[in-house]
DNA sequence: GGAAATTGGTGTACTTTTGACACGAAGCCC
DNA sequence: GGGCTTCGTGTCAAAAGTACACCAATTTCC
C-alpha cells in the first residue's frame, strides 16, 4: 500500500543505522568514601600499564537477540567478572556525536567492527559493598578498579556525563526507594549506614536523629552479633530483609 | 592491532543493526479525568474511518544526525502539531521482540523500510492542559486523540506498557518536582490543582490540608482574577512563577 | 595497669508538619 | 426565594523533624 508516501514524509528515512550500547556506572562503598567502578581497556595480562586508551565505565554494544538487562548484567560480567548485582536502568544517552571525540577515535578504530556508527546508550547505576564483590577484568578489560569519585579523569565518550547523571538519579532514589542497603555488606553498623548517607547525600546527619529514623525501619534488623577487630567500642550489627 | 583478537571475544558481534525510535506518551487533563494522547495511524484525510491499524502513542523512528531529546519534540509535532511542550525521558524499552507480535506485522511491513529489524524505543512523557494545546494530526497519523486512561484498547507494540510505565513515573515526579503545573492552564483555580493530585495519585486529598500546603508553595500566586462562567461560587483564578 | 584515643550508644524539649474534621458564602438556575 | 454546587476557611491532636551533650566499650601506647 502507501509505502512510498510514507517514505517521502520522513517516516523512515534512517539509512545509516545504529548501534546500541549499554554503560554501567557501579557505585562501591568501602566504609569511607564513594567510589566508581572504572576500567582500564586494553587486552588483561597485556597492556596492564598501557594508558594509551581512556579509561571508561564497563560498557559494551548489546548483542542482536539480548534485552538491555540481559545486556547490562551480561556486559558487566564479562568486563568485570561481577555477577548478580543490581543494575537499575536510569537515562538514555543519544547525542549525535557522543562517540566522536578526537580523543576516542583511535579506540573506536581498533576496537569497532563500525567506528563511524551513531551510538545510543543505555545508562545503568549499581550499588555495590566493595568488601563484598572484587572486580577481576576480562574481555577488553586489562584492569577494573576503583576509583574515587573526586579523583576521577577524563573518560571515554561522554562517561563522564553518564557517570554524573547516574550520581543524581542515585541520589533521588536513595531518598525514596530504601536502595542504599544494596551498597552496604549483608551485615553492617549504624554508623556506616550513616556515613554512606552522608557520602551519597553530600550533607552531615545527627546522629541520634538518624538513629531514631532507622529504628522506625522495620526492615532494618538488629543482630545478635557485634563488629570484630575495630580499634575502638565495636558496634551492634544490623541487617537489612527485604519486605516481600 | 588486536581488533580480531577482541571481535573473537563478542565485543563487536552485533551485525543486524537497530533502528532507534522515541514514543511519547503525552498526558492531557481536561478538569475532570485524565486522557493519553493516542493516534490512529493511516493516510492524514484518507483512512479516517480505517481500523486496520492499532492505535499508538506518537512515535516514530530517529534520524541519523538528531538528539533524542530533539527527535522526540519533532516526532510529536510531526504527528500531533503539538509544538513547544514539556517532554521527559523516562525509559527505554528494547526487549528483543517488543515490535514482533502478529498484531504488529501488517503495519510493519506496509511502513517500515526495514520490517525485521529490532527496534529499541526512548519512551518520553509529556503533561498538557486540554485547553491550550489541540491535536491535530498529520503525516502518518489519520487521527489524533485524548483517550481517558481507563478506556486504552489493545495498542501497537508494546504502548500499553510504555503508557503504564510513564504513568508511574509521572506519579513519582508529580510529588517530588513540581512538574504538575506543565498539565494545568496557565491560570487556575485550587480545585482543579486539588482535583489534578488526586486523579494522578489515585486517592482523595483533603481540602483544608491541600490548600494549606499549597499556601507555602510561594511559587503559585494568586492573581486578581475571579473564575468566570461556572454555575456556582467563582473561584479565586492562580498562576504558576517558575523558581529561577 | 592506667591514660589517651576513638567510635558507639542513648533522651529530652522545642518546632514543624500532617491529618482529621464542619459549616457559612457566593453564584447559578429555576 | 429555594435549591444546587463549589468555594473557602481554623483548630486540635498526633507524628515527625531538629538541636543538643555525655558516658561506655574497646584498643593502643606508655
Amino acid at each position: 500500500m502507501a509505502k512510498s508516501e510514507f517514505q517521502m514524509q520522513g517516516a523512515n528515512k534512517p539509512s545509516i543505522p545504529f548501534d546500541l550500547s549499554v554503560d554501567n556506572v557501579v557505585f562501591g562503598f568501602d566504609g569511607e568514601q564513594l567510589q566508581v567502578l572504572l576500567i582500564r581497556r586494553g587486552l588483561p595480562g597485556r597492556d596492564m600499564e598501557s594508558d594509551r586508551f581512556l579509561m571508561a565505565v564497563p560498557g559494551d554494544l548489546i548483542l542482536p537477540e539480548e534485552g538491555l538487562d540481559e545486556a547490562a548484567h551480561r556486559i558487566l560480567s564479562n568486563l568485570t567478572s561481577l555477577n548478580g548485582i543490581f543494575l537499575k536502568q536510569f537515562s538514555a544517552f543519544g547525542a549525535p556525536d557522543r562517540v566522536f571525540a578526537e580523543k576516542d577515535r583511535e579506540w573506536l578504530t581498533n576496537f569497532r567492527r563500525y567506528p563511524d556508527r551513531r551510538v545510543v546508550t543505555i545508562g545503568y547505576y549499581s550499588l555495590v559493598s566493595m568488601d563484598e564483590y572484587r572486580p577481576t577484568p576480562s574481555s577488553f578489560a586489562s584492569r577494573a578498579e576503583w576509583c574515587p569519585l573526586n579523583e576521577i579523569p577524563t573518560l571515554a565518550f561522554d562517561h563522564n556525563e553518564i557517570i554524573a547523571a547516574g550520581l543524581e538519579k542515585l541520589r533521588e532514589d536513595v531518598v525514596h526507594h530504601n536502595i542504599i542497603f544494596e551498597l552496604l555488606p549483608e551485615k553492617f553498623t549504624l554508623g556506616q549506614l550513616q556515613r554512606l548517607h552522608e557520602i551519597i547525600l553530600g550533607k552531615e546527619l545527627d546522629k541520634r536523629n538518624f538513629r531514631k529514623n532507622v529504628k522506625r525501619m522495620t526492615e532494618v534488623v538488629p543482630l545478635d552479633e557485634k563488629q570484630e577487630g575495630v580499634l575502638h567500642k565495636p558496634a551492634q550489627l544490623y541487617t537489612y530483609r527485604k519486605p516481600d
